[in-house]
DNA sequence: TTGCTGACCGACG
DNA sequence: CCGTCGGCCAGCA
């Protein structure tokens, strides 16, 4: 049992690694899905460290709320993001999810509150 | 301890 | 439509 005393990013990287493949989730959700709506800032800075996990988080399946790939330029490669996606079978055209209301995945509707 | 930053979001003009 | 500002909270010098 995740002792849900761990650090916020923790929680954040567990709730990511829970998005299936061809889909994508939002900083936004996530940020709520943890209690802390308005920090949705969080979500995406525990992205940032995500790199500095020993565990793989699949930080591409996260985007904003626009459906926008903001934080690709964080990557290994800028393009990364863009070709995890689509190698999802998400498409993407310039930077932007396409369908992207219909890839979001939202944790709130598969995961319980741990 | 204080202050700054940050892969966001929503509101306002 | 587009630019700008505030808020929110955790980590770091």
């Amino acid at each position: 049992m995740q002792t849900s005393e761990k650090s916020f990013f923790e929680r954040v990287y567990q709730v990511v690694r829970q998005v299936p493949p061809g889909k994508v989730t939002t900083y936004g959700h996530i940020a709520r899905f943890l209690g802390t709506t308005g920090s949705a800032r969080m979500v995406g800075w525990a992205m940032n460290q995500s790199h500095s996990q020993k565990v793989p988080v699949p930080a591409h399946r996260v985007v904003n709320r626009n459906g926008l790939l903001t934080g690709k330029n964080h990557f290994q490669h800028a393009d990364l993001m863009e070709e995890l996606l689509k190698s999802e079978g998400i498409e993407v055209k310039d930077d932007q999810i396409k369908d992207f209301e219909r890839k979001v995945w939202d944790p709130a509707e598969h995961l319980k509150r741990s």
